[in-house]
DNA sequence: TAGATTGTTAATCGATTAACAATC
DNA sequence: TAGATTGTTAATCGATTAACAATC
């Protein structure tokens, strides 16, 4: 459906903007304006960034709530259910397994792992924890594309490797190491302590500004 | 100390030099195709990124990691102890408490807050939890710049608020709303369905190609 | 000196912003 | 029709990549 390759800040804008339509009734009607408003970026923005896939608007008129949600539901593939599986259940991932977020109908955690022999056994938000060496064998048969992995830095890349090796296309890695993967597997990662930094260093640069 | 004005892209690759350089011992010296291997980015990036803040090489040579690791740590500012503030106890909050990444010598939770009565005055990992009113009157008293939102949505925006009357310069939003704060300060938003989303689209996308 | 690698400038690439004809 | 807003093209901006003189 796009007509050339989409850049990732474009879809994480899709995602942001499916948000803000959620909270709005399907007969609304909104211009580009407004919905740039709603999220904070540009009418142009919005427009350029539908354009990628399509013409969803009416000129004259606006975007159509209920149309445009379906579209970009569509886009993002939220039409579906991803089965995700959750590899590492310490105190991040037991937290993860419990946040709503990770609730919804577009995506359901089928299976969690861990390499500790205490908690190998033990259910925890309704699934059994299994051993990773399971996870070849799980993976496949709830055809799961989608593996969070919330292992300590040392564990990450080898659990990355079996994530592969069982069929995973998309990884979600919040333990704070750089791990590769071939090409055709999608890699997120999200780092707490890089976000962290980051502020640490916008907000002595304001101090120095302020002198 | 920066030439001019610098990217955050910039700043995030810092973070990641750092996090590789740790892993090293001090007296290595390392090419930047060395570190470029390392974090995944390329030897001309490793170059232009540092070039912002100054020389820290040796031509012929390469980048003592000694040195290099003390220069970002005083680039980012990771040199000194930043007191965080966190509202929201929920499950996504409780486990940041619990977070070793968050109990860095360089960030320090000194204060936790919540609305919900049952919670005010119970102890989570050390810390008494205090009614959201009192933000404005403990955050100055432990000179806290940072705040972290784990409210629900419905909440972000008027914590964000408060935390910003309270003097705070940084912010790290967990909440999945779009929150608007003054210009001086610094907002980051982790939002981990988007980052689902995101794969979600991907994958959907890989299914496409190979038909 | 010869070999290696930096710091920096120039070339390329890609994303954002501005502008406007087309359309309701 | 007049007014409003889209979709799209062109202009601008900014980041990445390539190349190489300077330097150890």
């Amino acid at each position: 459906m796009p007509k050339f390759k989409v850049p990732e800040v474009v879809v994480e804008r899709l995602s942001i903007y499916l948000r803000a339509l959620k909270k709005l009734s399907d007969e609304h009607v909104l211009s580009s304006q407004e919905l740039a408003e709603l999220v904070g970026t540009t009418d142009a923005q919005v427009r350029k960034d539908l354009a990628y896939f399509g013409e969803f608007g009416i000129p004259g008129q606006g975007y159509c709530v209920g149309k445009l949600k379906e579209e970009i539901t569509r886009i993002l593939a939220l039409d579906r259910s991803w089965g995700l599986a959750l590899v590492g259940v310490g105190k991040l991932g037991a937290a993860l397994l419990a946040y709503p977020g990770l609730k919804r109908k577009e995506f359901q955690i089928k299976a969690v792992f861990d390499n500790d022999p205490e908690k190998i056994g033990k259910k925890i938000e309704g699934l059994t924890i299994r051993a990773v060496e399971e996870i070849c064998e799980v993976l496949p048969r709830y055809k799961i594309k989608i593996g969070i992995i919330t292992t300590p830095a040392e564990a990450a890349q080898e659990i990355a490797n079996r994530l592969v090796q069982a069929g995973v296309e998309g990884i979600l890695n919040f333990a704070p190491v750089h791990i590769t993967v071939p090409n055709k597997v999608k890699l997120k990662n999200v780092d707490l302590s890089m976000e962290l930094e980051i502020l640490s260093y916008f907000l002595s640069k304001e101090i120095r500004k302020e002198r």
